[in-house]
DNA sequence: GGTGAACCTCTATG
DNA sequence: ACATAGAGGTTCA
């Protein structure tokens, strides 16, 4: 088996995508959507629902990919350190309500609250003799009142999740069709909710409807782009605008490729890790 | 079209 | 103890 081939699980729950995820003993659980996995070191995925989703990416052909966005020495670097690190397949209305609650917060704050939501909100199940809590429906998030939701943490974002929530119930968001439909598109579309701006729309598209060429610019990837690749991705304004933003991510496409995500991931893991930030 | 402030909440720092 | 800054952003004026 080639090295690239070998799954690192920790660093890639570990890496700002996932949020409901614990270790006991040799195995990782989480909760997706109205899922509990378990996936093994060597990842081998049992699904308390019986579900067969590719959750690890496992059809990606990773070899071509590594391959394709090591295209300067920072990346290659990246992809060197870190070379187990997966892109996940996570249920894209868990994907959304995570990424709506993380704005402007941290992990721990963010993990904190999708636990009480998941715990006041989702179905009590019991896997592999360990109690979890599956992600609340789009119609219990839909129907609960603000102040409900509110009590879980999330401040002002409350409204945001409801009526993400709502949206999702009454087929304004179509996961499914967004999944067929191209970068662009689903992007316009995912972004007229209300919380959700273009990085929240990009981890979306990313992490949860097949977009690779999605590359979430938050203030660790702007500050990464700023220390390594100034000379290539000038910014232009003080502020990330919406057209700069833009402009920025065709750059970038141009210069990593359609599998600009995967380097996204790798870049942004390599950074944190150099900062020594705890993700708990 | 770009800028700056406000926004919930929690934590680290002084 | 208390104030202030900052955190995987977004919205509004």
């Amino acid at each position: 088996m080639v090295d690239y081939c070998k799954i690192n699980l920790e660093n890639t729950i570990n890496s700002g995508q996932v949020f409901l995820w614990k270790q006991i003993q040799n195995n990782w659980f989480g909760v997706n959507g109205q899922d509990v996995l378990r996936i093994t070191d060597s990842g081998k995925i049992k699904s308390y629902a019986k579900q067969k989703i590719d959750f690890l990416r496992e059809k990606d052909n990773l070899e071509e990919i590594l391959r394709m966005i090591s295209k300067d020495k920072t990346t290659r670097q990246a992809v060197k350190k870190y070379l187990g690190m997966r892109l996940l397949r996570q249920d894209p209305f868990q994907c959304l309500i995570s990424f709506i609650t993380s704005s402007n917060s941290n992990i721990q704050k963010i993990k904190s609250s999708l636990e009480k939501m998941s715990k006041k909100f989702g179905v009590k199940v019991k896997f592999d003799n360990q109690e979890f809590f599956l992600f609340p429906k789009p119609e219990k998030l839909a129907n609960a009142s603000i102040n409900e939701i509110k009590s879980c943490g999330v401040g002002y974002r409350a409204r945001f999740i409801k009526e993400a929530a709502n949206r999702t119930v009454l087929e304004k968001i179509n996961f499914e069709y967004l999944k067929k439909s191209n970068y662009q598109n689903a992007k316009e579309e995912i972004c007229l909710i209300p919380g959700v701006g273009n990085k929240v729309a990009d981890c979306v598209l990313l992490f949860s409807l097949n977009k690779l060429e999605s590359f979430p610019l938050d203030r660790w990837m702007i500050r990464i782009l700023e220390k390594y690749y100034s000379d290539k991705f000038q910014l232009e304004t003080k502020t990330i605008t919406e057209k700069q933003y833009g402009i920025l991510h065709e750059k970038i496409v141009n210069h990593f490729g359609p599998y600009a995500g995967y380097s996204q991931q790798f870049l942004f893991k390599m950074e944190r890790e150099n900062y020594q930030k705890k993700w708990l």
